[in-house]
DNA sequence: GACCACTA
């Protein structure tokens, strides 16, 4: 423990003389100094670069010779950060960007911006105005009409719709924004695009012409042109390229004896679901919660067994992977494990060169695959591997760019089982039906004289927040027996007096008080994981896991997750946070016997029939809404999606179709 | 302008 009097007093900020190599230290940009140390670089006589040696370094306080030396080696290491600083400061904009520059843009970072300083929109965080201020800096004379801006523009645009869950835009929308940063032959800057190989243009299919006609051939609609990101176009084509090559590739596994053998228990749909996956090379299994997806999952995997046959099971998430394993009594990973991912970024090792060596890949959760991860996993299994995909689309879409799951539905180009009835839910309860009209976009009035469902107006978010402190600690509890720690908070946002940081704050007051011995955390507190630890022991805990602190120790705790006891060691601790409430992207996937489904006003915006949907069907026996959104609600309800996705998939599988 | 996964 440091009490505040052995504290030293802190050092006035130092006035560089080499503002350059001021921001460079400041910034945090020298590996291995601190902030105290760098406040301490003049008081040793070093204030410009050429003053760094093993020697001076050895005068700072607390800096021995082996210190010295590695501080020495790290600021030459840092020579490519340190030419982007020199360029950035020169150019009036933030130091800091250098290290993400140097990251993405690689050791030589500087040149590369000397030759093109709107290379700079390749970073996050980085705004147009700023990559023109580094331009204006670095290139006497140059303007807006500059064609490699106009390429950045282009990257750029198709970028943030890419944020949005876009693959492909109408070229019209990339000629609006390029218009409006002042882009005068935005054609040309297109064109720029498409021949620096970052983006794809997309020509619109040819209309239907009768040659006898003795017309004209019409010409294809330009409007209906469509840009992408390369990355992202590519991955459509090689997802439906894949889908085709499976579908043509793959031979019947096991006769319709052997599904009988396993059928046992199941419904016609459910059988016939089975029967597909033998059969198909690709195939998917959607259907609501409660409508036995995992039931016929585990039907399958237990036929295959029975055979010999090499199954591989494997989901989005860590805890979606957790709970298909549990269901099917069958070894499960995250899709990133099973292609062995190299890392950020970094690729996977199992690909076309070392495909995957499972007979039969079945995917759990299959709304939240995007399509890089979707063309990684096709493209790694080889000809004659049967793909199952199970999911439920009217699930929230994934947070990677592309809608994989709908466009392969809405293609027709495989075959789908749809299973439509409820096994969980009492049937015909009210949350049951509240669900199903959701599903279809409409929002009808509650009526649920037991209570199953109850709707909680609030007039704004203070006052959604106490009714939801008030319904977990006395009124659910009271009126229909459920515990609080039998009852889950959703709510769509992090911040403002609804969000799950300050409903956590008031549910732990008044659900369990204390001062957060460990981390924050006091036994009796329930966490929720932010990150994956699957190595723990004894059998780890995955993102999204709900659990409940059961003991501390020296800056460690014994967490009790639904899926078993975990010891959490210090390093572990930041990916645990509060977990009463919980947002609805994390609570997918979880079902609770009580749910409150906070709506607050400042969601509004970011309301969808999907986010709408996931958040109520995570109630098994209970359901209330606390409602402050307003007519946002009936808006997001009714519309299909605030933004639906723009991809190409659909239409490229609908066209290998055409043609096979 | 908000939310969210995976990986070392």
């Amino acid at each position: 423990m440091t009490s505040p009097s052995t504290r030293t007093a802190p050092t006035p900020a130092p006035v560089w003389p080499d503002p350059v190599f001021g921001a460079f230290c400041t910034a945090g940009l020298w590996p291995g100094l601190g902030k105290r140390a760098v406040a301490e670089l003049p008081g040793a006589g070093i204030t410009t670069p050429d003053d760094v040696t093993a020697a001076k370094l050895l005068k700072m306080p607390r800096v021995g010779k082996q210190r010295a030396e590695r501080l020495f080696s790290s600021f030459l290491s840092a020579a490519p950060t340190y030419e982007v600083v020199e360029l950035l400061v020169k150019a009036g904009l933030e130091a800091k960007l250098a290290s993400s520059a140097a990251d993405s843009l690689g050791d030589d970072a500087a040149r590369r911006l000397r030759d093109d300083p709107w290379a700079l929109l390749g970073l996050t965080n980085v705004r147009l105005g700023d990559a023109d201020r580094l331009a204006i800096s670095l290139l006497p004379g140059a303007d807006r009409q500059d064609s490699r801006r106009g390429r950045a523009i282009v990257v750029m645009t198709l970028r943030t719709a890419a944020r949005d869950g876009h693959t492909v835009l109408p070229a019209d929308l990339v000629v609006a924004a390029l218009r409006a940063e002042g882009v005068a032959d935005a054609a040309a800057a297109i064109t720029a695009a498409v021949e620096s190989a970052d983006v794809l243009a997309h020509e619109p299919p040819e209309p239907e012409w009768d040659e006898d006609s003795g017309e004209e051939p019409p010409e294809p609609d330009p409007a209906l042109r469509t840009l992408s990101l390369a990355r992202y176009g590519m991955a459509e084509e090689e997802v439906a390229e894949g889908v085709a090559r499976l579908a043509a590739t793959a031979e019947r596994i096991a006769d319709p004896a052997a599904v009988r053998s396993v059928s046992k228990g199941l419904d016609e749909a459910q059988k016939q679901a089975v029967a597909q996956v033998l059969g198909a090379g690709v195939s998917l299994l959607t259907g609501g919660p409660g409508t036995g997806k995992s039931r016929t999952v585990a039907a399958v995997v237990r036929l295959l067994k029975a055979k010999g046959t090499e199954v591989a099971l494997a989901a989005p998430t860590g805890r979606a992977a957790k709970r298909l394993e549990e269901l099917t009594d069958h070894p499960a990973v995250t899709v990133h494990r099973l292609l062995q991912a190299q890392g950020f970024g970094g690729g996977f090792a199992r690909n076309e060169e070392w495909p995957l060596d499972a007979d039969v890949v079945v995917v759990d959760e299959a709304s939240m695959l995007d399509v890089e991860l979707t063309s990684a996993l096709i493209e790694a299994c080889p000809d004659g591997t049967h793909l199952l995909l199970v999911g439920d689309p009217a699930q929230l879409p994934s947070i990677g760019p592309g809608h994989v799951l709908g466009d392969l539905i809405d293609s027709g180009a495989v075959p789908v089982t749809e299973l439509s009835t409820l096994y969980r839910q009492a049937e015909g309860g009210a949350i049951a039906r509240l669900a199903s009209a959701v599903r279809t976009g409409e929002l009808p009035p509650v009526d649920s004289p037991d209570r199953e469902v109850v709707v909680v107006p609030a007039s704004g978010s203070g006052e959604a927040a106490r009714r939801v402190v008030q319904l977990v600690t006395d009124s659910i509890p009271r009126a229909l027996g459920i515990e609080p720690r039998n009852v889950q908070v959703v709510t769509p946002v992090h911040r403002g007096p609804a969000g799950t940081i300050e409903l956590n704050k008031a549910l732990k007051e008044e659900l369990n008080p204390g001062d957060g011995t460990v981390f924050g955390f006091d036994v009796g507190d329930r966490v929720v994981a932010t990150a994956n630890h699957l190595d723990l022991e004894p059998i780890g805990f995955a993102n999204g896991e709900v659990g409940v602190v059961t003991g501390t120790g020296e800056g460690t705790l014994d967490v009790a997750f639904a899926s078993g006891p975990v010891t959490v060691p210090g390093d572990a601790l930041p990916d645990l946070k509060h977990g009463w409430a919980i947002t609805v992207h994390r609570a997918q996937g979880s079902e609770w016997p009580g749910v409150v489904v906070v709506l607050p006003p400042e969601a509004g915006g970011m309301l969808s029939r999907p986010l709408v949907y996931t958040a109520l069907t995570r109630a098994q026996q209970h359901l209330s809404i606390v409602h402050a959104s307003g007519a946002a609600l009936a808006r997001a309800v009714r519309e299909v999606d605030v933004r639906p996705r723009r991809t190409r998939l659909a239409q490229l599988l609908r066209e290998n179709l055409s043609q096979a």
